[in-house]
DNA sequence: CGAGCAGTTGATCATTATCAAAGACGGTGG
DNA sequence: CCACCGTCTTTGATAATGATCAACTGCTCG
């Protein structure tokens, strides 16, 4: 599955000839393209760590030591305003890949918002590794260009979207990124109230009252903390606009 | 310095060792990273084209043939909303990279703002250019991920700006971009107000007092046309803020 | 059981969109 | 060279949307 990092280096070439085989999100991810060879020899640089809700692995403005994929969880990429008010940029969701690497430190800070596991690599360990394998290289190219169309989605919603547009489209993406749902369309959000704020660029009673009215027109349900049931996902999609 | 479309391959070949010497944006595009015989072989893929203000070059949804680097003038990155109103995405500047490689149909349309210049490759001839050359992936993964990080600053902008920040915002980074300005720190805009407006998620009207207030200040000057001039470039600075 | 925090709701204010009209500019043809 | 037309821009008045300030609710965790 991984490597942990307690095991030393060269000892198990042989005894795992795949160590990511079980990866939940190796399809998904841009290791998707490598052989198995491959694998066996990224998954040497690499190692799984857990971070707890809230936890930050990269600061904006550092040296940016780490890349990786994020196996389970959802991040928040975000940089903080001179008034102190924290300006999230863009989510990281399983399967998405994180860090910045080659040249320039990082601009964003990388935070946790809910517990959450990624597997890991050196930024050097990695270029390097990517230099020696040209397939990486055009797995990451294409992520950050799907990137690059995601973002430029998020500027048409942020550019001229209402407010209840806006939470309706955040519901969407999060139902289709975290994929199955509970029973009865539910949806839990990773985020609070706030973080949706910063995230659609709005105050948290805006998102607040929007959530009030779009479960007062029956389109989605609030059975209480962070979960959102969507009972008409047709008008949803209506609700969410362009 | 390019190779025109009516030489014919091969042709040419000992006459011309460096066809790229004299390009103008060389340095700043993705084809730096090339050896001259790099730059032989990618040249003979390439033409150089002229668009003339307000032509379209890619269609949004159509399969996007071609895939360049802007040598001079200004493009809109742009796709039509359902009310028919045009949002504009992104700007491509002289050396930046545009179209969209590797699978997907274009997202957007691509359109000239003031006559310009590109040098284009039908988009399966670059693939396969690139595929054997990884400087060229490289950096077009370079540049993607600067786009990226470029895009991010323009969700800081559309999330959290004022109108006069965002106008302050649009008149700096045409300055950077455009490079050297007339005399009297005169920048020429590439674009009108209403398509500043869609640039910066505001109503044409706003875009325009925000200018009248900026002149009423003391930071710009408005000699007339879409000229601007800077006066106080410290204040300019502050006035986009963040 | 109470303290503290996230979330909701209400009232008011500021910013920007919209509607409307006047003014400036550029190109064309006499 | 100038007058005219259409388009782009500016300015004004009003309305809508969301921000801000404030009070209140409900929940979780000591």
């Amino acid at each position: 599955m991984y490597l942990e990092p307690t095991v030393q280096r060269g000892e198990v070439r042989d005894r795992r000839p795949v160590p990511c085989a079980g990866c939940i999100v190796r399809q998904e991810s841009i290791c998707g393209c490598l052989s198995d060879d491959g694998l066996v020899a990224l998954s040497r640089l690499g190692r799984k760590i857990h971070l707890k809700r809230g936890t930050t692995l990269l600061w904006e403005g550092a040296e940016a030591a780490l890349v990786g994929n994020v196996l389970r969880g959802v991040l928040k990429i975000s940089t903080m305003a001179h008034d102190g008010r924290e300006r999230i940029v863009g989510l990281a969701y399983p399967g998405d890949f994180v860090g910045r690497p080659f040249g320039r430190s990082s601009l964003h800070n990388l935070t946790a918002l809910c517990d959450a596991e990624l597997c890991v690599f050196g930024r050097g360990a990695f270029e390097m590794f990517a230099a020696e394998h040209g397939e990486i290289e055009h797995a990451l190219l294409r992520r950050a260009l799907d990137d690059l169309d995601d973002a430029r989605r998020w500027l048409l919603l942020l550019g001229h979207k209402t407010a209840r547009q806006r939470v309706a489209s955040l519901i969407l993406e999060v139902a289709e990124r975290l994929g199955r749902w509970a029973p009865d369309n539910i949806v839990t959000l990773p985020f609070s109230r706030q973080q949706m704020a910063d995230i659609l660029g709005l105050a948290m009673e805006t998102v607040s009252r929007s959530f009030s009215q779009l479960h007062a027109a029956g389109v989605i349900g609030l059975p209480g903390g962070r979960q959102i049931g969507i009972r008409d996902m047709a008008e949803l999609v209506a609700e969410a606009g362009d």
